[in-house]
DNA sequence: CATTGATATGCACATATGTGCATAATCACA
DNA sequence: TGTGATTATGCACATATGTGCATATCAATG
């Protein structure tokens, strides 16, 4: 599974706390691996187990201490590996496509709503990533890796345009049903 | 979760057996919610305690018995209050995108092979979609599911159009890198 | 004559993910 | 003075999914 490789490519920039992980999943690379706090620090664990990540407590007063994770040789590595073999094909799972395919059995002004909501969550997602890309990548010089990730995120908003305009339209077509 | 929705929606069309339901998500719904046999078989064995089907052993000779399952009353109950709740969020995972987020450690030549294999997937499965279509749905009458099937196939073909123009251009980006 | 593919079902084990809960101090707000 | 948000970690349980294996026969292909 990616998510202890999506770990390791941010720990490759910097290292962190499960906890800054964990903002960093909500933030941006959980636009495209999603996971919760709980399943990071799972898998801190086994990938300490594992040699890739090195942990060390820093004291604080107050709040917890926090555990900061280091990216080792063995994980670089690791992720070097990962890197040249092929990708797994995302797997779709789509509950509103379902009930296109059941839609006699469905009550067609709930369905609608239910688009429209999904239509609503494409829109802030949209308008999420806008703000993003205009904060962090507009008009800077990019490394590398900055480059990476902007190709990510038009990516990421070309997706959401493109869910946006076919839902728009899907909707139109329940309607005249 | 809705696999088993997903397969109570196709045994209200018609009763069929665990093999049946298998390939019909190979040929079908299972473009929008993918299933092993396994994972079937198990969910019927499930939806048999849960009183949603009727299941009768139907003796063959020479191949295994088939065992074809019926929806209930209580099943499309079931259907029905599913229909009305809305609709989880699909949980995206893309390792590809991961790869674009962690790019300054990965082999760019390999990368973009990565991306070539993605980008044939999606022309493999819009030539299906349009197979698909031309087989069972131009020029016919539809019935109202037919018609909302016809609408989930067209955003199928529509998402996998949009995938191979995206990802044409991000190849050319990262050539560009 | 041997191999494979289709038909047909399903168990067992492993991994992945989701959900709820627990702890504990500080700070802002009403 | 209480309420909730933020910081910070993680266990326990439940569900979902993936992978490998097991069985058994017929038909077609080489």
């Amino acid at each position: 599974m990616a998510l202890s490789e999506a770990i390791l490519v941010c720990l490759k920039e910097r290292p962190m706390s499960g906890y800054d992980l964990a903002k960093n999943f909500d933030a941006s690379i959980g636009f495209f691996w999603r996971a919760s706090h709980q399943q990071i620090y799972r898998e801190l664990g086994k990938l300490r187990l594992k040699g890739h990540v090195e942990s060390q407590e820093i004291s604080q007063s107050g709040k917890p201490n926090r555990i900061v994770h280091t990216i080792t040789e063995d994980g670089k590595a690791a992720l070097m590996a990962w890197s040249m073999k092929p990708c797994k094909q995302p797997s779709i799972k789509d509950e509103l496509l379902v009930k296109f395919y059941g839609i006699d059995g469905v009550d067609i002004s709930a369905f609608i709503e239910q688009l429209s909501l999904r239509l609503e969550q494409h829109q802030t997602k949209l308008s999420k990533y806008h703000r993003i890309k205009a904060r962090h990548y507009d008009g800077k010089e990019l490394s590398l890796n900055g480059r990476g990730k902007l190709i990510a995120l038009e990516l990421g908003i070309k997706q959401e345009q493109h869910q946006i305009d076919a839902i728009s339209d899907a909707i139109h077509e329940v309607r005249a049903l």
